[in-house]
DNA sequence: TCGAAAATAGAACGAACGTTCGATTTTGTT
DNA sequence: AACAAAATCGAACGTTCGTTCTATTTTCGA
């Protein structure tokens, strides 16, 4: 983490000008990491792969990040605001309980439908790193327990509002949609069987009617 | 496969030893391989690495094999021997039906906790190879049918039994019970909590208790 | 024991990897 | 327009990769 012997890339203060040529080449590096990391995985994001598809040099696209983990890293973060954006932030306007987890787990459906084409990193990442310590996997590691944290705290609340039963199994619940969505990705990228998204759909739908409260 | 029977004096025992050097060999290679390969995956079983732990040459360890992608077809099929010994082979002496199903549950139980540690080929090889055709991939998709056949087989066994409901939805229970393997593996080797063991059998138990027929 | 066949070693190849370094071009401010 | 800073390039480095050769050693039946 510390790395003082490293003099590429300096952290400036907002004193100086505002680099605008280079966030917009970043954005563009990250954009085509994405793209591969979805179908190849993280081992798959190449700084020579990422140069030939920018026709830029691999040095060009290097000095950006300073090294490969950090270009990971940063790949995973963009990765994790669009996931975020897609999935959790549109269910916020839904009211706290039911209503929005019901939300919550419509946009993930939504959102595995769409990633059976293209791949998903969490997914690729955790088989990559699950042996491999390093801050790449940390930062996996952190991601992945956010967003369990988030459909932890929606469960509670559906719980608070009473319309899921107060001795809901919270981390069984957890383990069981996850579960769902690493199978349903396998059934579908790796199996190619066409129907993975009826049986999500069966489980996401046993599952809130199991816990629900009768009222 | 036989002789032909124009063997010109005597048709002399099978002293003939067919256990040569090379055969030794070639299993010493699949045992280091898929020791590498529980770690690090398909993508770290290199002829390099192998030669290396194998105190051989490269091209010693490349001979038997002829190139690497048979070299990894091989370690696969390696894989699912002993996975078919130690899962499906034992619970064929407990009679059709339920019984056997509750016996292949029970030591694919077994068998994800002791991969806990080392790592599941079937899962890693999905991950790795999802989105790159060829040889390897066609050879892991075969085999996880086979698997999946197998617990359809035994699935339906205790639906003729009568002792699972006739309406069974045999796809989706398989289709969960893989689920809750991948997870558990995440859930141990990336996220390192210790309570997958506990979450696993409280789901193959509420999958069995479900479609229990009541008598 | 002899000798052919099998097994293994060793060197070399082209390609791809991450990284470095100095030179050059582009940018943005004055 | 000038000029410093930022951005990018191009070449080179040391590794590792799978694979191909040719040579050497080991095996094993006769």
């Amino acid at each position: 983490m510390s790395n003082t012997t490293h003099s590429t890339h300096v952290e400036r203060l907002p004193t100086r000008t505002p680099a605008r040529k280079g966030e917009q080449t970043r954005i563009a590096i990250l954009d085509v990491a994405l793209e591969v990391a979805a179908r190849d995985g993280l081992e798959g994001v190449t700084i020579g792969i990422l140069a030939d598809r920018l026709s830029m040099s691999k040095s060009g696209v290097f000095s950006h990040f300073g090294s490969r983990e950090e270009l990971l890293i940063a790949t995973l973060k963009e990765y994790e605001n669009r996931f975020l954006a897609e999935v959790l932030k549109p269910a916020i306007t839904q009211p706290r309980g039911l209503a929005r987890l019901k939300a919550i787990l419509g946009n993930w459906f939504n959102r595995l439908n769409a990633e059976a084409e293209s791949g998903c990193l969490y997914i690729s990442g955790a088989v990559e790193y699950d042996d491999r310590p390093g801050t790449v996997r940390d930062e996996l590691v952190a991601m992945i327990s956010a967003w369990e944290k988030e459909l932890y705290k929606s469960i509670n609340q559906s719980i608070e509002t009473g319309e899921l039963m107060s001795d809901t199994p919270v981390e069984l619940v957890i383990f069981e949609l996850y579960g769902v969505a690493l199978v349903f990705h396998q059934h579908n990228r790796l199996m190619k069987r066409e129907n993975g998204s009826a049986l999500v759909r069966q489980v996401f739908e046993r599952i809130l009617k199991q816990y629900q409260r009768v009222t």
